[in-house]
DNA sequence: ACAAAAATCACATTAAAATATGATTTTGGG
DNA sequence: CCCAAAATCATATTTTAATGTGATTTTTGT
């Protein structure tokens, strides 16, 4: 998964749960810059960000054996 | 997911690859001290570095819906 | 048992993420 | 159409990840 990838689905399961980038960004408490920089696929996001925000979004983050093809 | 586990699925993982610290750092292209603390649970490494080592120990990191319970 | 490599750890430095702020553009509801 | 909120973006500052180095401990192969 990539950056960007990453960014894409914050997005979409934000939008989901119709929630703002700045009611997300309290809720996970990290600033809506770092937020919105995700979002965008810009920036390397530290996997605590990753984390707060995927609690808040009832999402998870799996690190599994890649599947050939 | 939290922060020790991924250390301990990219410990496992290396170990099942046969790897070393140092080999695999130099592979993912990182120093072998963020590995090291990774590995430990130390520190809280960037999404590029978690990708970069997905990369060379065949995992891939995948963001879902959590299940309820 | 020995030697060499690997792993652990501390510490200092560098690079970059995270934040804060303010400005501009875009969007959505009334 | 308005206008307020949201989103986008730039820039400066603060915090911290990533690195480099060296030392110590542990592991491993012979």
């Amino acid at each position: 998964m990539l950056v960007n990838q990453i960014g894409e689905s914050i997005k979409n399961r934000r939008k989901e749960l119709g929630i703002t980038q700045p009611h997300l960004a309290e809720l996970a408490s990290i600033s809506i810059n770092t937020l919105y920089k995700l979002e965008r696929g810009k920036g390397n996001p530290s996997l605590n960000v990753l984390i707060k925000l995927s609690e808040v979004l009832g999402l998870e983050l799996r690190l599994e054996i890649k599947k050939k093809f």
